[in-house]
DNA sequence: TTGAAAGCGCTAACAT
DNA sequence: ATGTTAGCGCTTTCAA
């Protein structure tokens, strides 16, 4: 292995010189800087992590939590935690994964080893039992969601509320009047995820603002937990010609089984979905959406922590304003 | 920062003997290792992961190499990532992140940083660039996937070939005479991506062998592309009684379509899939499958490398024998 | 069964 | 602008 003294001899200078044109942290003359760097490149240096974590106290890592479940937004995920990566390298840093499995575990862990500089966090619940741990830690943390209780922790997250409001605010423009929320799996409620309450919150709360009706009805994964919850809905409420859909395994089923039901999107039905504009795009009918920017919270996350670990100010929390893209899947309500 | 120094002195005994209850290399007295323990649940001693890596060269960390393309396959990724995670922490290790991004480089930055122990890497290509430089390291690497040329490298995989042979056999024993293979996008087959040639090759010569007639084309992600790759066929081949479908994004689409086109599955056409059990459970028809075993292959994986971590032999290459399960989608070919 | 002590490869004062 | 040197916290020989 070649180590920095290798190095060191073979350009004829010190050790700490060659520690310093790797790391800028103090004036080089051009000279060295060049012989040191040639001797880096023909002997093929790096840098050992381990040795260099323990002498700097710097991992230049970046734990990263992913929710180990199924039940919820895949691609989503997957687009976060691949923005998280390719930003956190673009600034130097490596991505550790860790399963949300080991909970509060995996925070102890990563602070006490001095694994990782930093934390992110995802599927965070309202009241997620790692806050008080994330609280505490030496080392900063970023929730891509946001919990009841924000202080001491930086979230950054889709403003969900608003999400539900634009729908509503699209289709009450169109003259909807009753509206069916198609939700996440009944499990994302009962665990209490942020931002599947928040939504309907933000639809809720609209829809009283412009009178008009609502029902919530969960919606598990597979083509038959879609049909029944769109059977109870349309046998409850009649009168529905509006579908909100937040739940990336329903969206095209639903889809299929309204055609099946003779209802057309949009001339019978509208749909309006909160997914990824990826998502919305490939749908059987493309979907006007609101959308959930993956890639765009993923660097934020990173760019939060980034900060701080640089000595920057923490950004605390952001809410991404929704956008909502109007495509085929909406139209006039039916007279 | 609690290091072991103090937890040597808080129990009375030297360092190294902290050390050794820890690693368990060499045997301590029932009362030592005791009073060391308590010392470390009191004092809430964690191991610096840096120093240990420093001092033994070893990071306990295993470095998995994820494709960031969006093309292809992302449940599948999922979850043989997560499987990848859990099992590694079963063993101990932690998982760093690495996108296929960057290439042959992070195998360069792995190996030279000492970061990882080992290397476990997906999405491979049939001649892919980073098999070189895993042939030569220094450190264990798997690959999830099967390059034409495995000398020197440790492979896991289903067994391709024999899933598409499987696909043609139940198809031929059920009367189907004319099979369709929906395949993965074409840019899969571009880069040479073992899989999806292999299980080509598979079907190919199935077909021969049993003399049926195979149509292969590749199809896009999108409702679109579906519907334009299916158009193509039916007009091509319109005695087509049997599909085979290796592309997750494309199944759900084409059964629906299919519907769409008053193509009645099984009674008009048959459906086989290439995909997770997950997938074709959800499926609008539940789908006569061979199964991707994600979460094996992931497993496996961990374990072979972890295996050579531990000095114990490396298992060379496993092509995991493929298991169709009959579903609802295939049925006697029409007459 | 236990301790002492020499590093592992690097960073960052402290010198010059 | 560069060199010297004392650690960072742990593992592991070598001794007892």
């Amino acid at each position: 292995m070649v180590t920095l003294a290798d190095v060191a001899r073979h350009a004829g200078v010190s050790a700490s010189t060659v520690s310093y044109v790797l790391s800028g942290k103090r004036s080089i003359s051009a000279s060295t800087r060049e012989r040191v760097n040639r001797s880096i490149e023909e002997l093929g240096y790096r840098p050992h992590a381990g040795a260099r974590a323990l002498a700097s106290s710097r991992s230049d890592i970046i734990a990263l939590m992913v929710p180990l479940r199924t039940d919820i937004y895949v691609p989503v995920m997957l687009q976060i935690a691949m923005a998280v990566t390719t930003t956190a390298r673009a600034h130097g840093y490596d991505v550790l994964l860790l399963t949300g499995e080991e909970g509060p575990d995996a925070v102890r862990r990563v602070e006490g080893s001095a694994v990782a500089d930093a934390m992110i966090v995802m599927d965070v619940e309202l009241d997620d039992e790692r806050l008080p741990l994330l609280r505490e830690a030496q080392r900063p943390a970023v929730l891509i969601g946001l919990p009841s209780d924000t202080t001491g922790v930086s979230c950054v997250d889709l403003d969900f509320e608003a999400a539900g409001a634009l729908c509503v605010e699209h289709l009450a423009g169109l003259g909807h009047r009753q509206i069916a929320f198609v939700g996440e799996a009944p499990g994302v409620y009962e665990r209490r995820t942020g931002f599947a309450e928040r939504t309907l919150a933000g639809l809720r709360a609209a829809c009283d603002a412009h009178g008009l009706r609502l029902l919530h009805r969960p919606c598990g994964i597979g083509w038959s937990a879609v049909d029944a919850t769109l059977g109870r809905i349309l046998e409850e409420r009649p009168g529905t010609t509006a579908f909100v859909v937040q739940n990336e395994a329903a969206t095209d089923p639903l889809l299929a089984l309204l055609r099946q039901r003779r209802l057309a999107v949009p001339e019978d039905v509208s749909v309006v979905a909160v997914c990824p504009d990826q998502v919305a795009e490939r749908a059987s009918v493309p979907l006007t959406s609101v959308a959930v920017p993956a890639q765009e919270m993923g660097r934020r996350a990173v760019e939060q922590v980034v900060a701080v670990l640089d000595g920057r100010e923490a950004a605390g929390t952001v809410l991404l304003p929704p956008e909502l893209t109007v495509r085929a899947s909406s139209g006039p309500a039916p007279r």
